[in-house]
DNA sequence: GGCAAACCTTGATCCTGATCAATTTCTCAA
DNA sequence: TTGAGAAATTGATCAGGATCAAGGTTTGCC
């Protein structure tokens, strides 16, 4: 398609900023690999993270000019850049374009407001296990009757992304292992023996994960 | 427009529904007067709003058959509704309105993550804080140095909105009337004397609130 | 291999907001 | 106007998660 013409590839090392908050974004692009979070914070320091970018997932706002977030690599990360001003020129004669990018930004909301009711009314031992799950999803590879999964977040990401703190994370994890939930190897590797058990953990109303 | 010749009128009393989740949901439509929330919840009980509807915002998924989650009445409520089906021909041959609910959905997504941070990382009276700053932004008057607003909601609604219980409402917003950063009249009528104070409250980075 | 820095875990204690339990104040219909 | 139900306040107590404080483990670099 036209925009094949536009396209260039950039990497970030891990830990680099790619956006500041305020900053003028005059590009949108999609995650080709590594790991990328979106995040708010406020004047003292404290932050939330309110967007986990993982390969595929598309960053940008077209029509905006400048970002309300940080975006930040958290690993490596490989992006392919289209220049915003070319790339809007294209999506305002193309339909099917627009029309793909309002269902991004639909997906993008229900997952925000499964967000918010993760931040405003989940215990902490079900937000762990609501973001296993949720990384499970994208991430995991089936191994027999149970589920190999590398996290993409460290402890610290972690209870940036839950509302946390890193001690409840690391707490919360360890007491999930104790109950057999999941099994540790190392601390980035889980295996989750039974899905329908986290899924219980997770407090989600049970239809059936459905997996890769 | 078009869209003039596809639309209808109807009303919602108090507290009704409007739409229960995953209900299939054959209209879009706009707020003409009233207010509606959106909301998700628990299977035991427990729930999050994620979205609150002031005259002139958008309801709808276009491109989506059911709602992934409720939507509620929380005063009597008249909507201005568009049969899905119609609306969707309409857009796909008017890019321009394409634009527009873009426009909208990333709108709606920026609230979110505001919200995501207030749900994960401010404390109680930062919270109300925050809401009456919400509130005042598109609901308060001028009147001389200071403000005027009519609150949308109950302390219940609010501590749906904020993650917290009604009693912790409660108590916060009497803190904030006793630390005279607020005057209540009732319960839904608040002044507020020093707009600067409030964004301090809030613990928003205060980019001088500008308003009506 | 050795070392430093980052990352993670674990324990003790504290505090904010939840919970439980009465009242009190509104609202509005009869 | 009154009375009943809904909405809101207020108090006492509890508990989940934060904070403070050490250590222990990885990781990666020389």
């Amino acid at each position: 398609m036209q925009l094949d013409k536009i396209k260039y590839y950039k990497t970030y090392p891990a830990g680099s900023s790619v956006v500041l908050m305020g900053d003028p974004m005059a590009f949108v692009a999609s995650v080709v690999s590594g790991v990328a979070t979106l995040s708010r914070s406020m004047v003292d320091g404290r932050m939330q993270m309110v967007g986990l970018l993982l390969p595929s997932d598309f960053i940008g706002r077209p029509g905006r000019d400048t970002a309300p977030f940080d975006v930040t690599a958290v690993s490596d990360l490989t992006l392919c850049h289209f220049h915003k001003k070319a790339f809007e020129k294209v999506t305002r004669v193309t339909p099917h374009v627009q029309e793909r990018l309002v269902e991004i930004a639909l997906d993008e909301l229900d997952a925000a407001r499964d967000w918010m009711l993760l931040l405003g009314r989940k215990t902490a031992r079900e937000k762990i296990a609501s973001f296993l799950l949720i990384c499970a999803r994208r991430l995991g590879r089936r191994q027999g009757e149970s589920l190999l999964l590398e996290l993409p977040l460290t402890r610290d990401a972690m209870s940036d992304y839950l509302g946390l703190t890193i001690e409840t994370v690391s707490r919360q994890m360890a007491a999930l292992k104790r109950d057999s939930v999941l099994v540790l190897e190392g601390t980035r590797k889980v295996t989750i023996p039974d899905l329908n058990r986290l899924l219980d953990e997770a407090g989600d109303d049970s239809d059936g994960a459905t997996l890769p």
